[in-house]
DNA sequence: CGTTAGCACTCGATATTGGTGAGTGCCAGA
DNA sequence: TCTGGCACTCACCAATATCGAGTGCTAACG
């Protein structure tokens, strides 16, 4: 990237009060207007000189000959990397993400939609929560069910109370009993264990099968081993939507018909979030940046969320380019610290 | 309703055929267009006439002076009611329903999704489908697992393959043995017979309470009652919904984010949905009949679907009035025998 | 040398105008 | 009862004019 060059103080100080005052109304702002910030004491013809250069660095641009103008994805990525005054949360608004986090929830999935519903009605665009990986969760209980012929229900529930259930296929047909005797076996072995040791305790068992005799273990072994191979993660809880419909930049049809899809196809969403997961804090997509063309007129403010230490899933928010980032920010920010700490098992 | 009328062959016809032009191409039909309809032996100015008084019964109106006629309501409604020849599907396409519904399916709520897609894709409108009333399903395990004092993970399996849980909150403390041994009897007297049965049982076992003596079971009974208590349906499949996005009648930001937000509710769709459940076959509300002004520019094709002869649920098909109903009548008619089948425990 | 005033210029937005054509209602005659 | 004729209405479109916000450039100023 080509990154601060030359830029003085000044360019930089009208850069700011220009994005500022874009996110603010939504109208290229001319040199006219910004010649009456009082901290600006410049004469339009001079801030036409400053903005020519930003022009030229690709910062802004106007949108036609005589407008004003416009931050650039680039402009809006200074702007949000080093120019931003972060607002620190009203209380009251700080009060409002803790009641509506801490309120009695009794599964995860109910607070990840509190969450995801929270951040929409706070910011009023779309609020987006991926669902936890289940790698530290720990397993409480397992069960097998005989379905038709080899396929075989299979129940387990972790310590957040979440109940999953899946269907396996296995190599041959086994009685109620055998697998009653699995689930058994199964339970006394893993159960109190994080799905993670579970997942080695399975490839250290099979290692050992060749030289062991119980068929009934190696059965059950076999079948945990289907239930627990990792799945990545691939969904989300969306709320808030209908919110996006509002913004004029994505009034145009096409362009909402293609992101609506994107969230009902959930792959490319999900695939941008988990590239979120690595990062340490908010971590920021403005437009094209995420290279997913239904998103090109959109920004992600996203931060991802931690059970225990361990980073398990991310939440953000979805609005348009011009978003009020200095108060979105904080927000992401907050109500991911709040999701983990509702979420840590009592 | 002002229904027939002196409505007489002529006119009907003339009202069939204005309707099936005007759905088939979008713009208001004029006396010109219709009287080069071979079949109506008229001169435009005599269509005119019959057209003043189609206006005046309400059945048409034009949107100005100088445009030809739309249908109104309750031209829509007369046409739908009496007019109209529906198409018999074209066999590629009843291929395309039963292949769709008729994969590998493993769980009745990926058939579902299934036929709401399917229903989305081959009408390219918004197809819907109410998860099934659980009330014919029969009680295949039940088990309690303890969560923080009083509240009880309740997970049961029904022989639809369907895993479902639910936190209850009992009056008082158990222990995971008595939970166990709760269970144990629920699942000897109650497993293999259908939910509504169970209900019916729990309430005659309650009354009997009194007189008997073992606290274990009373606990079980109370337990199963809380997990059996009738709940509304209040969840649906709903697929295709950019589909919607393309029509110019819902090209209005403001309407189109209306009928989202409904959506998102739920509420109102499913009581919508509800009242169709009664209806023998295919039931239409029309625009504004539907009494949600979210629907106003909408119409819903809806049929009940039956698993055992029992009606369970509804699917359809939901898009602008101007709809080609002739065709998606037959769509939504077969999905919903073809669905009822596909759930049909094998 | 940076800053500023002045000026010609560009171009979107908005309103005005006139022409075109589809469609209507009504009337008089077959 | 049907039909041809006719005056009228009105959305739609393209052409045209006006306005004003904002620009780039240049020359003068401190």
């Amino acid at each position: 990237m080509a990154g601060g060059q030359d830029l003085n103080e000044r360019s930089l100080y009208l850069l700011k009060t220009l994005v500022e005052r874009y996110i603010q109304d939504g109208q290229p702002v001319g040199s006219r207007l910004l010649s009456k910030d009082p901290q600006l004491k410049l004469s339009p013809a001079s801030i036409r000189n400053v903005m020519a250069d930003l022009e030229e660095m690709g910062l802004i641009h106007s949108p036609h000959t005589s407008a004003g103008r416009v931050p650039t994805v680039s402009g809006y990525r200074l702007f949000v990397d080093s120019l931003l005054t972060v607002k620190p949360l009203a209380s009251s608004e700080l009060d409002q993400l803790q009641h509506g986090l801490t309120g009695e929830a009794d599964k995860a999935s109910e607070v990840l939609s509190k969450a995801s519903k929270l951040l929409s009605d706070v910011t009023r665009m779309a609020g987006v929560v991926t669902l936890p990986r289940r790698e530290s969760v720990t397993l409480r209980h397992i069960e097998f069910l005989p379905m038709s012929n080899t396929r075989v229900l299979v129940i387990f529930v972790t310590d957040d109370q979440e109940v999953h259930n899946k269907i396996i296929h296995t190599h041959k047909q086994f009685s109620p009993a055998e697998l009653q005797q699995a689930a058994n076996y199964l339970n006394s072995v893993y159960s109190g264990r994080s799905l993670a040791k579970i997942r080695d305790l399975i490839i250290k068992e099979m290692e050992q099968d060749q030289r062991q005799v119980n068929q009934g273990m190696i059965d059950a072994v076999n079948m945990a081993q289907l239930t627990f191979t990792e799945q990545p993660n691939d969904d989300y809880v969306l709320s808030g939507e209908t919110n996006l419909m509002g913004f004029s930049e994505l009034s145009d049809m096409e362009r909402l018909k293609q992101l609506f899809e994107a969230f009902s196809q959930k792959r490319g969403v999900i695939h941008l979030l988990d590239q979120c997961l690595q990062a340490e804090g908010v971590q920021i997509f403005i437009g094209e940046e995420s290279g997913y063309s239904a998103f090109d007129h959109c920004s992600l403010v996203t931060a991802p969320y931690s059970v225990n230490d361990e980073v398990v899933g991310v939440l953000g928010v979805i609005g348009p380019t011009r978003m009020a980032y200095e108060k979105v920010i904080p927000f992401v920010d907050v109500t991911a610290k709040l999701l983990g700490a509702a979420l840590n098992p009592k």
